[in-house]
Order: C-alpha cells, then structure tokens, then sequence
DNA sequence: TGTATGACCCTGA
DNA sequence: CTCAGGGCCATAC
C-alpha cells in the first residue's frame, strides 16, 4: 500500500527540474507541484534517491522558512549555499531573501505563501 | 506488526 | 525572530 509510486517520485524529479535558476522552492511546495499534498518528505527521499547523472538542480529546493535543510556548517549547506548564490539568489541572515518593492510577480510565481489547506485527519 | 527516523510543515506562544 | 508541540508519510530495523 503506501509505498511510494515510482510515477510519483519521477513526477518530483521534473518539478525540482523545472526549477528556474535563481529561484526557489520549498519541499513541499514542489511535493504540491508535484500532485502530492503533504508529501514533502518523500520530496527529501526522492532527492536523495535521485541521480547524480539526472543533474537536478536539488540546490534550489529550500524549507518552507527559506532556509536551507543541511545543518549550517555542514559541507553540502555550504555548497547549496554557494550555488544558489552563483544564481543571484541571495540571503539575509541563513534564509534567502526576496526583494521587497520590486518584483511582486516574482514573489508570486515561486514564492507564493499558499491559502488554507485542505487537510484531513488520518 | 511496531517503533524510530528524517535535506519537512504549520500554528501558537 | 526563535522554540516547542503535533501532524504527516515513506523507509529502516
């Protein structure tokens, strides 16, 4: 039952790839991109589990908070941070930072907060 | 079958 | 802003 669909998993590799370079997106957010509310956990397994040769950009996928998940020091948070910075993604403090008075669409077209959430109990 | 473990998320204090 | 608490979901033991 519940295992995760290898559909499903493919379906989150295209997301994070249709990723534009300088922009971002939260694991869950690509998990509802994907056709996989509250999934965005197994957005986590399916980086992992990806590819090296896929050449996903897993750098542009951040937590809800615009922060980065590797714990800070770690070697791969610094690399993400290094390549979200090689795009022009820039950062205040540990989470990267959006222009504020510029660029409302952008804001929309990556960064949207999301409405209320349909939920159900399990 | 049950428990523990995450590159998580959301709300409230 | 940070922290804690509760929820969610697939995987490893």
């Amino acid at each position: 039952m519940a295992k995760a669909p290898e559909d499903a998993i493919e379906r989150i590799w295209r997301v994070v790839a249709a990723i534009a370079p300088g922009r971002v997106e939260s694991y869950g957010g690509v998990a509802r991109r994907a056709g996989l509310p509250r999934h965005a956990r197994l957005v986590v397994m399916a980086l992992k589990a990806a590819p090296e040769e896929l050449g996903l950009p897993w750098h542009r996928v951040v937590n809800a908070s615009g922060r980065i998940g590797f714990p800070a020091g770690s070697a791969s948070h610094l690399l993400q941070r290094r390549l979200l910075e090689a795009e022009g993604v820039r950062f205040r403090g540990a989470a990267v930072v959006r222009e504020a008075g510029e660029g409302d669409d952008l804001d929309e077209l990556l960064w949207r907060p999301r409405p209320p959430p349909p939920r159900r109990r399990r």
